[in-house]
RNA sequence: GCGCCCGUGGUGAAAUGGAUAUCACGACAGCCUCCGAAGCUGUAAGUAUAGGUUCGAUUCCUAUCGGGCGCACCA
């Protein structure tokens, strides 16, 4: 945690400089990792920031405040460089130090920052129980999934929940639609409702049916449908490696009078009011409102939209304590934020408190003609089949390292036929290799499986190779609050592909078992480090790290 | 029409307003008697266009062009 620790450290040392020259105090001190072309280990830029508010040169400032910052132990030199910044290398002994600590405890590396203990929940594919999940979903599973998992490991109190909308009028819609394929089936002429799911799915899953369904009406059809592909979707998430600590059915929230107390909430707090038969959300003109327009709540044939069960649920989060509500869109949902939006701040809650990722969706290709996915029309690639073709841990890391915001083209085709050139298997070889290094030690007897390797002197790991991939890994943790802020696990994706990419020349230049014992034990130090960090970063991914490939 | 998102080498992506724009694939030229060649070394190639703000713009603002998505008493 060398980065934490000098953050501290350098922002405490320039507070008291900066007290000395009567400037004004930085409040957090923002360090960066130095472009390739500087030869240091932290950049710190604020110089450049301050010298205007100051009146001073920013070189000036920065030569100013690289002295002052020489001072911190673990600073090896400070030095300003035009037009105003620091940069800073770091002790040998402290990199060292910072690795010796990563082996020590893989799994405690960039753990619990001591940051805040809000109560969160992140929601994220909550896809209708009336087709299989499709590769879109893929998207979304692997944003949440990865998050939740990054900031468990942050120490935030976070819970994963996916939201089953399995009531209202969609159940009897599939249910006819699966009914017909059922009539269909034994010869019948069924026509499957124009607004119906039109998917061949409902062929195979009518077949399956048991030998009461002869008996059965639409409804029962539905509930039958609904139960078989919401097993489906956990089956599916539990093969892409996705947790949810709570599958929520919006039934539970009909079943005991949550929605028809969110309505009343709702009225009890002048929000809602009557027109044409229907019960409005009045959002339009409420003060500061995120929506542009009132919203129906209540139908005029007395049914709720899906949208007062949801705000019911939002509603619910709030009740069961949770500070900080996110949730995962697609971006064909886009135009819901403002609503909800406008929603929790209806129910009187703070408009921080709640916050919408939303991705932008994949779009299908086969070769140069765009495939239109539409779970209703029943044109889209299942993320089943998508994880039995490509592998699941390609899959996730091809999601994993585009911002939420990257449109992203996809064609299964290629993605098959390339599946071996995926950037996962250059991160997972550096880990493949790096076991491979330790077998041979074991068998040269140069290294005892789980023997503790010793602090490296000072003198080794010097070489270029050596000290980038120390640096490299003193960031880690600093790239898990970047992730955070970011709200996407893609900065941590890019991360890993940069290490492994500054292993490989190491191994070419830097040979261990033929080296001189102390030399080879401190570069298996750093080896197993890489190793450590590697591991567990891919896992963080929900990415496998194997041993052998 | 209105709103949201995106235009970065041939392709796909990265870069809290910071330094000489990074990475992979592909192309070209080399490298296995040597800890795993799923690798390494080197070369060519890029911020859609036009303005603006700034000491500094891929990043912020405006316009234009291109693409995706959304604008229900469907969910």
């Amino acid at each position: 945690m060398i980065i934490a620790t000098l953050r501290n450290k350098l922002s405490t040392a320039a507070r008291q400089w900066a007290r000395a020259q009567d400037l004004p105090l930085p409040a957090n001190l923002p360090l960066c990792a130095p472009p390739a072309h500087v030869k240091s280990d932290i950049s710190l830029p604020w110089p450049l920031a301050a010298a205007k508010a100051a009146k001073k040169n920013p070189l000036d400032l920065a030569k100013s405040l690289s002295e002052a910052l020489a001072k911190v132990s673990e600073v090896e030199n400070a030095v300003s460089a035009p037009p105003g910044f620091v940069n800073i290398v770091l002790k040998q002994t402290a990199l060292c130090g910072n690795l010796k600590a990563i082996t020590l405890a893989p799994h405690l590396y960039g753990a619990d920052d001591g940051g805040p203990k809000t109560k969160v929940l992140i929601e994220f594919v909550s896809a209708n129980p009336t087709g299989p999940l499709h590769m879109a979903s893929g998207r979304g599973a692997t944003l949440g999934d990865s998050l939740v998992r990054i900031m468990k490991r942050l120490g935030r109190e976070v819970c994963a929940e996916y939201y089953v909308n399995d009531a209202g009028g969609r159940v009897v819609l599939l249910g006819e639609s699966i009914l017909a394929r059922h009539q269909q089936a034994k010869g019948h002429n069924a026509k499957i409702p124009d607004n119906g799911y039109q998917g061949e799915y409902l062929i195979d899953l009518a077949a399956a049916a048991p030998a009461q369904a002869q008996s059965w009406d639409a409804q029962a059809w539905g509930r039958f449908a609904m139960d078989a592909l919401l097993s489906s979707h956990k089956d599916d998430m539990r093969v892409f490696d996705v947790h949810f600590d709570r599958w929520y059915l919006e039934s539970e929230l009909h079943a005991r009078g949550a929605v028809n107390d969110t309505l009343n909430t709702l009225k009890s707090r002048a929000m809602v009011f009557e027109k044409e038969g229907a019960v409005w959300l009045g959002t339009a003109n409420a003060e500061g409102s995120a929506d542009d327009k009132d919203r129906v709540l209540v139908k005029s044939d007395g049914k709720p939209t899906y949208f007062l069960p949801d705000i019911a649920y939002h509603k619910d989060k709030y009740d069961r304590g949770f500070e900080r509500i996110i949730d995962i869109f697609g971006a064909d949902h886009h135009g819901y934020v403002p609503r909800m939006k406008a929603a929790i701040a209806a129910l009187g809650k703070p408009a921080d408190s709640y916050h919408a990722i939303v991705h932008q969706l994949i779009h299908l290709y086969r070769g140069q003609e765009a495939v239109k996915m539409s779970k209703r029309a029943g044109t889209f690639i299942p993320l089943r089949e998508l994880i039995d073709e490509v592998g699941k841990d390609a899959c996730r890391f091809f999601f994993a390292l585009r911002t939420p915001d990257s449109h992203l083209n996809f064609d299964l085709e290629l993605a098959k036929k390339q599946s071996s050139d995926n950037p996962v298997f250059y991160v997972q070889y550096v880990h493949a290799r790096i076991c491979s290094i330790f077998r041979k030690a074991e068998e040269t007897g140069l290294h005892r499986a789980g023997s503790e390797l010793p602090m490296p002197n000072a003198l080794f790991l010097n070489s270029p190779a050596e000290r980038a991939l120390l640096n490299k890994l003193a960031w880690f943790p600093d790239i898990l609050l970047d992730c955070e802020r970011l709200l996407s696990p893609h900065p941590l994706a890019n991360y890993l592909l940069e290490l492994a990419g500054l292993f490989h020349p190491f191994y070419e230049s830097c040979p261990i078992i033929s080296a001189g014992s102390e030399i080879a034990a401190a570069r298996l130090l750093l080896i197993a480090g890489v190793r450590d960090v590697i591991r567990e970063g891919l896992s963080l991914l929900g990415v496998s790290s194997p041993e052998h490939m």
